[in-house]
DNA sequence: ACCTGAACACCGTTCAAGT
DNA sequence: ACCTGAACACCGTTCAAGT
């Protein structure tokens, strides 16, 4: 048995990588083509392996995408996590405001990774995600419940169930960033001073909803 | 110039609706197959014509998908009335409640159609939704903005910009039913029950966000 | 074990040609 | 004016064959 050491000019990922190195393609091809550009054969001449080879790594099309949504949706938590640690640490309130914006401003500057994460392309429709990209999700979720379950603690939210109040909170910032990321409200449309507005009315309406009615 | 008034039997439409029998054929795909068995050739097979022809009515295929949208987008919005007129006049939360009911059950029993309607197949990417689509967008909007109106007007809900509390709402439950569909929610996929009462609590937080306080 | 190249069925789009 | 059929470039997927 022989291993290859020396690789060819053209070959961009070291052995072994090639998993890796497809995915970190796709997430090129959506930075610089969007939803359309991403397709297998293009991020298998991308990592410099015919078209055929991805099919070592992936069932799929279906499972490369859902590899690429999975970093996608870590992006998306890391986003949120930054912007949560500008905010000052007991302030629930304002870190809840935070993560929604980090939210939505991760939909408005990364379009094409948002609308993979939560397109239909992860997975054959009908079915569910794969148990990465759900686990991706799931991490993603604990930032934003763990965040309102502390609010509640604090006495800063209204006493009530927790996964309720963060899941009508994930749908609310989900559905401004789908409906402002599919060109549905043409007033934000590439108009970041008036999304992050939006944003900020509908947070605060949050807040007032939420808030602990003193 | 002569007028053809026998069609062949393979004929499924009739002389000068080729581009209603395109949508037509459209919609029945995306119910039969899904968003991926959408296709201009099925759709042209479907309506008995060549591939090619469709090009005749239709600039390309977003403009063929933008237009089956806006008769899902009309479908929605029929949806959302017929919901809302169960409810008795006068009492704008409840037609806010029964709206929001009609939202996401309309996402969740035609999926295919919801996905279409709001993903980015409808035009190229970055491009606003051609003025058809955004018409019937505009009208389900105006449906949910004169119920807030009525409820402002009325004293049931808090004094504030009709257009923000509206457009709260309307990403709440757009949220909701894309997170469903999506599968993101998998204690929800495919158990209408479980879904009710999730958009059920979700809409009780947020009538008493925006109820007036007395 | 991992990758290649040919092959297949499908797709969107264009265009000369037919009526 | 409206449609057809061939053609082109692309796609996902499979499979025998190479190392």
């Amino acid at each position: 048995m022989s291993i290859r050491v020396n690789r060819k000019p053209g070959d961009v990922y070291q052995h072994g990588d090639l998993r890796r190195a497809l995915v970190k393609a796709g997430l090129k091809l959506l930075s610089e083509s969007g939803e359309a550009g991403l397709s297998l054969r293009a991020a298998a001449e991308l990592a410099g392996v015919s078209h055929a080879a991805p099919y070592r790594h992936f069932r799929d099309k279906h499972a490369l995408v859902a590899a690429i949504a999975e970093e996608g949706f870590r992006l998306l938590t890391q986003h949120m996590r930054e912007a949560a640690a500008a905010c000052a640490p007991g302030d629930p309130l304002g870190r809840l405001r935070a993560l929604a914006h980090g939210y939505v401003s991760f939909a408005v500057r990364h379009p094409a990774y948002f609308r993979t994460i939560f397109g239909g392309a992860v997975c054959p429709e009908g079915e569910t995600p794969p148990a990465g990209l759900r686990e991706a999700g799931a991490e993603a979720y604990r930032v934003l419940r763990d965040t309102v379950a502390e609010g509640i603690a604090a006495g800063a939210l209204r006493p009530g169930d927790a996964d309720q109040l963060s899941l009508a909170a994930w749908s609310l910032v989900h559905g401004l960033g789908m409906l402002i990321v599919e060109g549905q409200l043409p007033d934000t449309r590439s108009h970041p001073a008036r999304v992050k507005a939006v944003t900020d009315g509908m947070v605060t309406l949050l807040e007032v909803g939420l808030r602990r009615v003193r």
